[in-house]
DNA sequence: TTTGTGACGAAAT
DNA sequence: CATTTCGCCACAA
């Protein structure tokens, strides 16, 4: 099992309902600054049955642009949305309404109680 | 070993 | 806005 993943997806569970985060924001909070291309191929094998026996909201890791990385029209950009839209989340287009929920910078704040590094 | 490819990002143009 | 350029780096060919 990969370190580097499961440190990445540990940090996504700490995402709240209601709220996104970009691939770069979870790789500073992981202890892996520069590498949100990891977070994207870590997502790839993001365990269906979740971790520690809590699911992983992959669906709230966003492009620090706003958009949702899946080309539109794919099924896997739908299903994202679909989620995110569940949940409460506006989304135009490809678009996340950030100004409405905005990013989970207080992930900061919490962070060290709930990872061991 | 070199090269190309990513669920990326920031800055410059 | 959109495009380019460069940084990052695991992985496959």
């Amino acid at each position: 099992m990969n370190e580097q993943y499961v440190k990445i997806w540990k940090t996504i569970q700490l995402i709240p309902v209601g709220k996104v985060s970009s691939y770069g924001q979870i790789a500073d909070l992981a202890g892996l600054p520069g590498r949100a291309r990891l977070v994207g191929k870590s997502l790839k094998f993001v365990p269906s049955e979740g971790l520690d026996n809590k699911p992983v909201p992959w669906h709230r890791v966003i492009r620090s642009s706003g958009e949702i990385a899946f080309s539109p029209g794919s099924d896997e950009f739908a299903n994202q949305r679909a989620l995110l839209i569940d949940e409460g989340i506006t989304v135009k287009g490809k678009r996340v309404s950030i100004k409405e929920f905005g990013w989970v910078v207080d992930l900061e704040n919490i962070l060290f109680l709930l990872l061991d590094y």
